[in-house]
DNA sequence: GATGAATGAGCCTTCATTCAT
DNA sequence: CATGAATGAAGGCTCATTCAT
């Protein structure tokens, strides 16, 4: 259908321009269809922006959840969720950057309302993991937040410096950081 | 004098609104100056933001490294190292945010790559000293990137949850993340 | 269809004050439409202008040719030519005085290229006729370029002083630059 | 002296641009004077420029009634009189162009009134020569007209096909326009 | 459901001009 | 005489949005 094809596009854009400079029509363009369409299907740029990110918090939360919905050790589940929000962090970079820098994109405050406490409810379920394994509350919330802006520093200098840093590194620093400490996780 | 009036006010117009919804308007208003006068200081939008950045940069690294530049253990460093970040960011929390996060989004290519540069040279700053405690080369570059974007993330928490979170949590959940692990980084 | 209003009006304001004194609002505002629907039509400032040349150069080239492909003498064509050229040049005069002085004064290289080329197809169209008469391949294409432009001033000239000049002297003074020197043509 | 310095570097520069692609700091800065200085010898831009003109046009006419003003044929004046114009084209180019396309270059209204009135003065001056070779008065006016901007044209060709004409085909061309008609002008 | 022509507010930038020194 | 910092009107262009079909 025309809206799934639309908001398909509009990840691809958003993810690769960010959100100021994707215009209406480079969405219109790579989805296929005319611009007219898309205000068919949203009423807004904004509002499609608030749908993209909704419903593929939705999937992705999901598709965290039910890999670790399995018996795991705390420290599986550790390295599992890192890898999975590493490899999704890669994938959808831009779109990414945007999740987690908020303000830097003038986005209409009530959007950016609906996209702040997505972002506080995955990391709340972050946090969460965090203070099953031992932390104290307030500390799992800020932790969580630290660690995913880590994630968002060690990804960034990964796709700047191609060649020079490998992808497994990310994975074990972030590992490093949560369980033994940066200046351990080396061999 | 003008120029100054208008770097400022760019700091606080730049960090509120992000560097594409900041507008040569809203800076002049704010400077309280003519559109005109921006355009008499600075050749355009982009070439201003890169003076903002470079110049506020070489404040903020000159006052870190005079600090540092005393006998001092490995750790203490460390230590002192990370209460002069967050003392910095917390108090240049707006060119900060700009700093780490406004760096990615469609400004012209050359302004990018000096900014970038300059931001590169700050994290060169801190991995060498991670080097130095022991790390890899490598993984102590892209380690400062993360532990940098981590202080980013965590001071954010800090300032978007007034009275939650403890300013100290900050330098200790840091701490732990290169030292102990953050699971370990509690009383 | 607006494409064609704006043409018009683009004509209009064109030959009336000049490429760089023309703006957008002034086109938009004879035109009766929005200034965006100038940039749905045209991509630019210089394309619109590049757009109005070529079209209306491909009109009247196509009229003159129409009406020389018939069995002629030299004198006949020579003498044909120029009334057809005066003709349209007078009919058309804002459009014509565009053509052949505007094309100097700082548009984009590209456009002012093909601008260019298009009258000097036009010219070569003339210097054809001039050197089947006997003149050399290279005086002929200089030559026609002078009458050209010669045309341009003796019609300037009788638009600019009503009354005084008579429209046959044109024509005259044409076909006696061409044919026998301007001090024997006169009765 | 400034204003002398000022008028020298404004030739150049209008000149090298054209009038309204010449800006005041253009023209400050090729003087080597500061722009407020500009303001003290000269009230406006377009007011600098028609003194430009009129004191330029003085010593251009100066320079040729001179050259004139000696025993010679009419044959020869009217060689001589192409001559010296040719060179003063080729010299200040686009400053002819200007002073020869008037309605091009939306210049203030009064302004341009007073380029006009000396660009008249100065036919008059041209005709006068052709009338005393035996033209009608009017047939005089409008020719001196036509064979100005014909100059005009063949100057411009001369310009824009560097290698391909010669110098010496304009003198040629334009003095068999108006002594023999063009297609004799040859060997 | 879908289209695409048309809109107009807003953006960055240029530049002739002013004025206190 | 001369300066240069400051001005603000105006220009070309972008783009989210509307609406008749």
């Amino acid at each position: 259908m025309s809206r799934d094809k639309i908001l398909d596009a509009a990840v691809r854009v958003f993810s690769r321009s960010g959100y100021h400079r994707s215009s209406m029509d480079e969405i219109a363009l790579e989805a296929g269809v005319a611009k007219g369409t898309l205000y068919y299907h949203f009423p807004s740029k904004a509002l499609m922006f608030q749908a993209l990110i909704t419903e593929g918090m939705r999937m992705i939360t999901g598709r965290i959840k039910s890999a670790i919905n399995q018996d795991r050790t705390l420290q599986e589940q550790i390295e599992l969720v890192i890898r999975l929000n590493v490899d999704l962090f890669l994938e959808y970079s831009e779109l990414a950057h945007i999740f987690f820098n908020e303000i830097s994109n003038g986005i209409e405050e009530d959007v950016l309302l609906v996209v702040r406490n997505e972002r506080d409810a995955y990391m709340q379920f972050i946090a969460d993991i965090l203070i099953e394994a031992g932390m104290a509350q307030e500390d799992g919330r800020m932790a969580a937040s630290g660690v995913l802006t880590m994630l968002n520093g060690l990804c960034g200098y990964y796709l700047r410096h191609p060649g020079e840093a490998k992808r497994e590194q990310i994975n074990r620093l972030l590992y490093a950081a949560v369980t033994t400490g940066l200046l351990q996780g080396q061999a």
